[in-house]
DNA sequence: GCCAACGTTGGC
DNA sequence: GCCAACGTTGGC
């Protein structure tokens, strides 16, 4: 199984959105980019990815989702009205693609950006590369599992 | 709101 | 194929 991080501007959709939601799924489109386009379908069913808040204050990695389906063509992205509208695409050529993703947990305790950066064993993160800005990308299972135990932690430094 | 870093576009 | 100009992302 392989590990992910994808971010989202809470102001668009949040994780406490995505919870709310029908069956607490999403699909996740418009991704725009080729390089996080190739590692969406990458993704496997199964497949956990930590859920980042970007653009947030403060921004934090939120809780984990599973890829409940894998990737498909993004229909927004032949769609005039969208905001992904791609004039390149076009449903005999969907260049884009989304997976669909499930709410697994909302963490109690959000881990904010700072604090990743402060953790060691992270140091080697994409998320954490200066001038990143990678909206889906590869996390180890390593990595993975440092944030989910962080999360069910108090804060570093705190009694 | 600023701006550095990055990706894309298009002229040549 | 180069690279300047432009648009976007996202931390701060």
């Amino acid at each position: 199984m392989n590990h992910w991080l994808i971010k989202s501007e809470p102001d668009v959709f949040s994780i406490h959105d995505l919870a709310k939601a029908k069956k607490q799924t999403t699909h996740w489109e418009g991704v725009r980019n080729y390089q996080a386009r190739n590692f969406l379908r990458a993704m496997k069913h199964g497949d956990l990815a930590l859920y980042y808040h970007s653009n947030a204050e403060p921004s934090a990695v939120a809780g984990i989702v599973e890829v409940v389906r894998e990737a498909y063509p993004d229909p927004t992205a032949w769609d005039p009205k969208s905001d992904y509208h791609d004039p390149k695409a076009s449903p005999e050529n969907p260049v884009w693609s989304m997976v669909d993703v499930k709410l697994v947990e909302a963490f109690p305790r959000q881990i904010p950006l700072e604090e990743l950066r402060g953790i060691k064993a992270l140091a080697g993160m994409e998320l954490l590369r200066r001038g990143s800005r990678l909206s889906v990308q590869p996390v180890t299972a390593a990595q993975f599992r440092t944030i989910r135990l962080l999360a069910s932690k108090r804060p570093a430094g705190r009694p």
